[in-house]
DNA sequence: TAGATTGTTAATCGATTAACAATC
DNA sequence: TAGATTGTTAATCGATTAACAATC
């Protein structure tokens, strides 16, 4: 099994690239092509493929709807991937309003929220009371949700979550989660997101007022 | 200079850490405390600490109070960080809403759309017309941006950006961006994120299913 | 066949971890 | 002094890149 990350990343890279290339007309690619396209090397791309047990045609290169079905078989886009949001408030709010995920088989299927003054059944995604996180997760199954709450409410969010059966996470709270059981937790920070640019930029400028004495 | 993001992700963890630390009454720290309350070895907190000159004194630790300065001035929190937001859609306003950047130091002086509707001269953060950007990061000297727009405008944001003298970009368009001179861009795909957990989450699934027969 | 491209093995690179001499 | 901790050097690890035999 892979466990690098940044090679899935790839994976969903070349994937939306096959699809850019089989509408301006290919039919065929060559791991040349596919790397310009995302901007890696030729050997990375048959590198990644070897890892998850793709092959093409030596001298052939690869189908490019044969290489695509692949990649979505790979990246779990055979069925719909539902999704739970938990924390209605501005970045639970953003992901609900986000059109992309729908064209890549992931769909938020409800949002929870402590706050009953937040909740709704109406509307498109319905936000329901926090209480009713464990029995919908059950009964549609859910094995992925989104941790967009404030930090002091993270991890209590995770335990009711993992409790549901859920097992893998998106979190976006600035606070390392403990997981009650083995989980997949994929933390974004923004907050640290944004630091490190501001970094990177203060440093480049007193780098070059250094160089320029 | 230092160029492993994740280096300075950590050093805002120290930081972070430090702050709890000094809260509960501690004045000195060693390399393992830190470690433990962010979960790296000891080993890699002096590592981390030599990349950037930080030195503590040889089996007294490192005081608080001198670590935290230090750590704030190498992470650019001696001065307020000013910054932009292009895009007053899900994830700009999300970011505009979101509190914890002022404790941090960073401050959101604007938000530029190119839609007249979604301009208000008036409340906390101004959302202005595409137009006025320019003469905005000109006039307060703004180096760093956040890209918010859909796909098809980032690359155009991006290059009106450079154009107006920002160095350091956070994008959240899922596109790669081609800088016009050279640029600090970091890439926060949400898109992508996700993908990445339903991918960990199925091959787990996959594989305990292998394992059991 | 000659030439091009794959798939894999080997080399490189960068980051993390371990080890330990210096020293407080 | 003996013991503990730093700061740095060396070893390890994992991922990326290069090289090349296999082969279409």
């Amino acid at each position: 099994m892979i466990t690098n990350k940044n090679c899935i990343i790839r994976l969903s890279r070349y994937k939306n690239a096959l699809y850019r290339l089989r509408e301006s007309g290919a039919v065929k690619v060559f791991s040349n092509n596919l790397a310009d396209a995302i901007g890696v090397l030729p050997s990375q791309v048959r590198k990644d493929f070897s890892f998850v047990g793709i092959s093409g045609n030596k001298r052939g290169g690869y189908q490019i709807d044969v290489l695509i079905g692949k990649l979505n078989s790979i990246l779990g886009k055979d069925e719909l991937q539902k999704v739970i949001v938990v924390g209605a408030g501005n970045i639970g709010t953003a992901l609900m309003k986000y059109n992309g995920f729908e064209k890549e088989g992931i769909k938020i299927l409800a949002c929870f929220d402590i706050d009953p003054r937040k909740c709704r059944r109406s509307g498109k995604i319905p936000v329901l009371p926090l209480k009713e996180l464990k029995d919908f997760v059950i009964a549609h199954k859910i094995k992925i949700g989104v941790i967009a709450v404030p930090d002091s409410a993270a991890q209590a969010a995770l335990d009711i979550m993992i409790a549901s059966g859920i097992s893998g996470v998106l979190n976006f709270a600035p606070i390392a989660l403990k997981p009650q059981r083995e989980a997949v937790i994929n933390n974004v920070n923004l907050e640290l997101e944004l630091e490190s640019v501001i970094y990177f930029v203060n440093a480049r400028a007193k780098t070059e007022r250094g160089s320029a004495i």
